[in-house]
DNA sequence: TTCTGTGAATTTATTCACAGCA
DNA sequence: TGCTGTGAATAAATTCACAGAA
């Protein structure tokens, strides 16, 4: 799904290079734990698939932090990235929709290392009200509005079946969310206040197909 | 992630018209519910959050399927469009890890209808091997070569924690897939022969962040 | 009119090539 | 020598604007 988004729109940094951010990010920890403490663009082109020029152009457009012969201070871009990010800080989400996927986010170990945390999911099922996963209560969701406004969580996830996705949306917005990561495959909005971007699966696999079919023929 | 693709490459559709396909494809199913069987290039913006000036440029990527002053043939698009992607005959997957992630692709409704079929799946863990889930048998992954092969499998899902996904991606390119949908948070990597693409759920909420830090200074 | 298709203009991103610092 | 930072060249994608078919 397409991030249908407008918005403050960065001036400062583009937006291809931001979505690569998060790739040098995760190539980080393999550094630090291998004990470097410098890297030259060459490791983390190797480290990313990012080419190595690209991955200069990269960081030059957010400032100078290699040392010519030497490399990059690992835990200074680390820093740095995070902080563009807006990773130097800890965000309070919502889940909605402990099915299986909700469950994969639940125990999803990723998020909680990034300072994203699940404060909070909801379920229609009577059966899983109450009920504790991964330390985080589940609620019905007819108490969302109340819930994600009495703990003043920021971003809503979605993550059941398209047929309830933009209502369950609409609740977040309304609850005051700033942003909606939507996992059903369908288009959902909200007022340009809010951000919206969407993870489909299925595109993921169209994609795949896509050059699979091109390449057979 | 990123994909770090190189391959046939298309000489015939821009990379970024493929990757809209498909949303398109997703809105006809709306389209056609409601009765209509042609469309403006408004409506499809509407549907999709797309530009109609980049709706129009995209369809005419690939064909003159519009009439003027009417609007596009939904059905012959639909059609045209899943020849594009591939989608007209079923890919045969495996799906290797079969936590809550594999669950919920076993499951996930959007699939089967794209033709996309699951046809075997694997896991390290003992207590379900054997199992059948949603019509798909449990295998254990030491057997994945051998039933990979045996059923001709095309498509390999990688659903398993990241220390053990490039030795998963590797057994799946032994065993003879095309192509490699990885949902761990890390770069694999495979010879050129093999497509492979990644979807990282951080990845997606680190960009939302991004863009949330910016709007609130 | 309505609504497409497309050339032309613009903006944006990638790639190249190399000057310059340690 | 090794590796960054960047300006210039190229390539690509988006946006605009409008001619022309139904």
């Amino acid at each position: 799904m397409p991030t249908p988004k407008k918005h403050p729109e960065s001036k400062t940094i583009p937006e291809p290079v931001a979505s690569r951010l998060p790739n040098y990010l995760r190539s980080f920890v393999g550094f630090e734990r291998e004990g470097r403490s410098t890297v030259s663009s060459q490791d983390l082109a190797e480290a990313t698939g990012i080419r190595a020029d690209q991955v200069r152009k990269d960081l030059a457009s957010f400032g100078s932090f290699g040392q010519r012969g030497i490399g990059y201070d690992v835990k200074k871009l680390d820093g740095t990235m995070r902080e563009i990010l807006g990773l130097n800080r800890a965000w309070r989400m919502a889940l909605v929709g402990v099915g299986h996927l909700g469950m994969s986010l639940l125990q999803y170990g990723g998020f909680a290392k990034a300072g994203f945390r699940i404060e909070a999911a909801f379920d229609q099922d009577p059966s899983k009200i109450g009920w504790e996963l991964e330390g985080v209560k589940i609620w019905p969701v007819q108490s969302l509005r109340q819930v994600v406004r009495d703990k003043q969580l920021e971003i809503g996830i979605v993550a059941v079946p398209s047929s309830r996705a933009q209502a369950v949306a609409d609740a977040l917005v309304d609850a005051g969310v700033k942003a909606v990561l939507n996992f059903a495959p369908c288009l959902i909005t909200a007022p340009n206040s809010v951000l919206v971007r969407g993870v489909d699966l299925s595109s993921e696999l169209e994609h795949l197909t896509y050059f699979l079919g091109k390449s057979k023929k």
